[in-house]
DNA sequence: GAGTGGTCTAGACCACACT
DNA sequence: GTGTGGTCTAGACCACTCT
């Protein structure tokens, strides 16, 4: 018996009714000796499900079958000229605007910036295969990123920058619903007011806000995963 | 010295740059060594590295810091009841239609039924505080849960229901964006050609698909996590 | 106080992937 | 073949939390 094969039969006897909603699972000593394995194999194979939100454990209390499971996504985030790819479809990218400026009144209090903040602001178009695939919207916080405001955006995308410049930081991401300005539906290719898809990203690093970014999609895009 | 202080002291080193991405990172024995401890708690140190994206490892070849990061997002689903009663809001559901019926063609194609399958088509509303909060259109498979034929839904929402009845071992799901007809503007309390938000998710137990559903939000519905 | 899970150890063998 | 991570074991001690 592995942890793997322990882990699926109790999650066998949980989805069979065996154990159903909120009751309790017999201790990891008592299940060790059924199946004939070490306690700390059996406790890697519950700390899985507690993980994959089937179960819940607490110490003296036991372990029980949780009455509704938590159930997780988990989604990757591709680099966009990956997505692309993938798909098999030919990547381009063209920068359309770049310019620095101070942080206007709605992203200062969005990022937490100090008044007189200079930011710099790009907006970016991926295509695939020659059509418009998403709108890159971006802010990049000058104070906390200097080097930005000499590099040439014009053939790199600010995404492959700044993964170079700070590798591992604390994202928070959002999705919503958007309507097309006139501009957008320019750079899109549809019609003002029609319906996007907007990803908004929130990146930070030692709490300072590195950049904010949205990226939108035109309507029929969607996000999938399974699990 | 815990697994979690080792994990903690590992990721220090990568984000300050100590093993940059693309380097090895020394095998299990040397850092056992090094942090005074047993292989198994390096092990369990690394694994969860491993499980939040920051190093890949192979046999024999080692373990490396990633390139590009892969980072992902993790999702909790809540149920729609707790996900307004935590917002401290009044939950009420409401069932606006159902009906068994021969599955449409779209449905068949997207859901692989054969034909002359009944299906049960429900159309729910969940409110927030009394305001239209979600919009649920579902579909239920009645050759994989037939006891779904003669349920009562108009007070027991389908996903509650659901959940009781039908273990699931595979879930698709999928955000995108869409435009309001004139019923969903009239039930959502909007205008028809808004924006709004679409949450669809698939479900499959053994090879049969369970229920199709299409969860619509209002226009400035946001899905927001950390990672 | 006592029962449960949380973690650590030292040692072992195995599975994979590279040579 | 050989080096690496993947996993298991038996035993131990600790930390939380319920009574």
């Amino acid at each position: 018996m592995t942890y793997r094969d322990i882990k699926a039969d109790i999650l066998e006897r949980i989805l069979n009714g065996t154990w159903p909603p909120g009751s309790a699972v017999p201790n990891e000593q008592e299940l060790a000796v059924e199946y004939g394995a070490a306690r700390a194999t059996v406790n890697r194979a519950m700390r899985e499900l507690v993980d994959e939100g089937f179960v819940e454990r607490k110490r003296k209390a036991g372990t029980r079958v949780r009455l509704s499971p938590v159930r997780q996504v988990r989604f990757e985030i591709p680099m966009i000229r990956k997505e692309i790819e993938e798909q098999g479809a030919t990547y381009r990218y063209a920068l359309i605007r770049s310019e620095v400026m101070l942080a206007p009144d709605w992203l200062r209090a969005r990022l937490n910036l100090k008044q007189g903040t200079e930011v710099l602001h790009l907006v970016c178009m991926h295509f695939a295969d020659g059509r418009p695939f998403q709108l890159e919207d971006r802010w990049i916080n000058l104070a906390a990123t200097p080097q930005g405001r000499d590099f040439d955006f014009s053939t790199v995308g600010p995404n492959e920058w700044l993964v170079q410049q700070v590798p591992f930081s604390d994202v928070e991401i959002s999705f919503s619903a958007t309507t097309a300005d006139p501009e957008q539906a320019m750079l899109l290719n549809c019609r003002a007011g029609d319906a996007l898809f907007r990803v908004e990203r929130q990146t930070t690093w030692q709490d300072q806000v590195v950049t904010y970014v949205s990226l939108i999609y035109r309507r029929d895009h969607r996000m999938t995963t399974r699990y």
